[in-house]
DNA sequence: GATGAATGAGGATTCATTCAT
DNA sequence: GATGAATGAATCCTCATTCAT
């Protein structure tokens, strides 16, 4: 019974995604055939090649679709807004967040695990890795923004290495995500709280004068 | 066709292995086919079969020789050694080597890529995950003997946290390889000594009576 | 979306039918796609399919629309007139033709080239190679008409051979055909009309009596 | 029960080239797939690409063995060699070998049908076209030879314009196969002989002096 | 009249695995 | 110990075709 309304195209197209991200995340995209999907979401594999070119174009989709669809890059963008009185508060409620998100296991740092494989898959998809790495980039000029947003607002020193700070925190952020995924941050999740001010507490240290 | 010695024996084995690490490695598990191993260790795909029993097996075999093989790991053992008179500073020069390793390409990080990837992927090869997590939690517990010993020699207090503050330097290490193989920490990598000083520093703060 | 015309819709199947020429006659019935003869006519699939019932019938149109299209058969229905006087000329010039419409590569024996690659291809569409056999024995009916015709104006002797005499013509046009498309008639070109000249020297000496 | 002695491989090979031969010209390249061909060999796709590294690869490998299996080639090696006393009636057998090999539908000619077939297909394989294009000059060129041959056993004119000359020769035959095909050379095969002494007389004709 | 969405049957290709030699 | 040959299942993808709108 097939569909034919633009409303269902879309909600097709949404399952399709979904289906992706749940499977890409769950068995990584290597490990995920175009027929899982299709048949994840109750479509033919016919209907994925109607609605994205090949696999890396559903990919690349995905990467588009989840950034718009989850709500915590949200929380980064008021964080990153001059309005934001502040931002600081809202950048370490994002980062509380990826506690609950990786309980629930399909907010957006489940994107991370996939463009970590993606990373490490390589060779061919050169059209996905340049994708991803311009996700990548995105965040951490991101990042960068809300850092001297936090500047602005008095709540990080004026002479911040940015730079350097934004680095610290991303390690900080993606070393959690990769030790949850296998289980290792227990303690450190019934804390979380007290981590991440420490965390800042690091980052203002980063002076230009003290490095 | 001149008879194989045991010694042609083992230097085939350990071709297949090495070329088996760089591979994987580079490209993934997934996207390494015994094709392409037998090819870069100049073998044929019948010679692996004749060492290992299939693919997993070839994986769950490296595993065991890298941690054999590779000396990063000796650093740590030599750091859990209760005759060890500074384990702090043998363990701080381990994770300092993460950066000359890095460059390198090939060290035992290396390996840490390719855990994630099978973490990622899989679902099905449950041998593999086992012997990953063996592998990992191994590793955990070297790392909670090690800061056992420096409590033992005064480098740590007395009442750390121990299990939070292994998680908190497992944090810190993942965390910078990752961003590293991004090319996220260029800044880091600068002050990297600096980095670890205050890593420890925080952990320091992790006393039982602290939290 | 205005009402189509019932002109829009001729428009339409015209449109269609030349992309089908055009595509078949470049790339071979077999590796045109309907999505390419859409794109190129700039309509969708599914407007193929309102006015053929599928591809075979598509080809099987294509061939009466190029027949009655192409003028180089009208000189052949010319030469082939009684009221005719001099069909024989007019013969020559189709034949002449040939070469202008070569390098044109869209004249009436492009359609050849289909047609071969059909009776190469195929096995299954019984309905397209019937037409193609059809198509074929019209052709030859028609030389053999005009054959007569010449006899008749005492161009050809009055016991010529005449089936025979057909063949040999086709064999040369044919032949011409295929090694043009290879480029092997460069020197053939140079003196064309010689040939054109020898070859029906030839077939007068095709008499009954002769052979 | 696979097949292991290196016999047994070339066997496998053999089965795989005569069975691609047969099904490419019966149905044409595109139409016949290689699982066709597996079925038809009575091996497994498999094999298929342990042997040859694609369909094209197997295309291109199939023309060097047709060229090597059949002997009509040999006939015109023979006529091309200075040693050949009679190199025209050693052309003129082989041009007449035409007739039989036809009927019997797999002699060299059926490589004819082949090509036509991928010349007219075109597209993406390059490297058959170009093998394809190789081929044909390759026999050309030995046309040339055997032409330049006869001049110097006087069979023909000295002045003949010898790239002339093999143009109208090739045209003759390629006319006469294609029509063959077709089943519109039932006058033309019954005075085969007649027809090919014609051929050669008008090629007699093409002095440089009369062009 | 024509479109857009979807199907489903293949098709080429890759690859882990097997096994006689 | 190792090779070369072969298998067969899975994968990505193409395409003719259908059909509600």
């Amino acid at each position: 019974m097939p569909r034919r309304t633009q409303e269902d195209s879309l909600a097709t197209r949404k399952k399709i995604l979904e289906s992706a991200q749940r499977l890409f995340t769950r068995r990584g995209y290597e490990r995920t055939s175009l027929s899982d999907i299709a048949k994840y979401a109750g479509v033919t594999r016919g209907a994925i090649y109607w609605h994205f070119e090949n696999k890396e174009e559903l990919l690349v989709n995905l990467m588009d679709f989840i950034d718009t669809e989850k709500f915590s890059i949200q929380l980064l963008h008021d964080a990153a807004d001059p309005a934001e009185p502040d931002p600081l508060s809202k950048l370490k409620t994002c980062i509380k967040s990826m506690v609950d998100e990786e309980s629930n296991k399909f907010i957006s740092s489940s994107l991370m695990s996939m463009i970590i494989s993606i990373m490490n898959g390589s060779a061919g998809n050169d059209i996905v890795r340049a994708k991803v790495l311009e996700f990548i980039k995105a965040r951490h000029e991101l990042m960068n923004k809300i850092l001297r947003n936090c500047i602005a607002k008095g709540q990080l020193p004026a002479n911040l290495a940015i730079a350097t700070a934004a680095e610290h925190l991303a390690m900080f952020c993606v070393g959690f995500f990769h030790q949850s995924r296998l289980g290792y941050t227990e303690n450190i999740k019934k804390h979380f709280e007290y981590f991440i001010d420490r965390e800042f507490e690091e980052i203002k240290l980063l002076t230009v004068a003290s490095l």
